[in-house]
DNA sequence: GTATCTGCAAATCATTTGCATTCTG
DNA sequence: CAGAATGCAAATGATTTGCAGATAC
């Protein structure tokens, strides 16, 4: 995996921005520092950064996938509103049963919906 | 919410099939049955299914949403390899944290990813 | 130097939607 | 009957991909 110019731009985007990003986001922001990269640059990256685990992903809350720079494990509570993503803390114990099935996790996404203070009080 | 002959079978088949399935998958399936159904009308009622409860969804595995007629809160362990989604319990307590926070969880979804045992096998 | 990456534009594919018609309550 | 649901076909929109030129190592 090259260290392009383009990839160093999108993960420092991502690790710099508290919130969660679609690719669509990612690439308007990174277009301020590189005016011609192309959409298909921005997804090829952040699949590559996806697989490579230096990134990781909301997937489909609305329709499209929310990709974090920040990837401590960690859950996601999803206000059904305002679609703003939320993080909170899971605890890695719960794996455990799983493995003791014989299944081999690496990795756990966690999903809360529901709404969130701001909106409870609409 | 009408009690329509699609709708039921719809229903029908998600509630009486083990595993989870695509639209398309539902749609093949209840063809069986309803041949000129069409996949507007699958995916309107998964929709309508999803919204009142009926049935859950497990999201953007390869790129498609999963639909389940399996509604106990649980979790869902993803192989890698194969896709297979395999059933876990989850524990309701974990919601305690983010609900003494202030936030209103109604539903949470947990996706394990990793390799089920057949796989660890190839 | 060469394999990898890029930009561009076109393709893909799941999902949604408009509309005229049919069906449920 | 009236409102909701259907089938069909076309539209949408996120993501992917083919290709020729550019770049990292």
């Amino acid at each position: 995996m090259r260290n392009t110019t383009q990839r160093k731009e999108i993960l420092e985007f991502l690790r710099s921005k508290r919130h969660h990003c679609s690719a669509v986001q990612v690439y308007d922001a990174v277009r301020e520092r590189i005016p011609n990269i192309s959409l298909g640059t921005v997804y090829r990256n952040l699949g590559q950064l996806l697989e490579s685990g230096e990134i990781i992903s909301v997937e489909a809350v609305d329709k499209c996938i929310y990709y974090d720079g920040f990837i401590e494990n960690h859950a996601h509570f999803v206000c059904k509103e305002c679609k703003e993503i939320f993080d909170f803390p899971i605890e890695p114990e719960k794996r455990k049963a799983i493995n003791d099935a014989g299944f081999c996790v690496d990795t756990e996404r966690v999903v809360y919906y529901g709404t969130c203070k701001a909106c409870q009080k609409n």
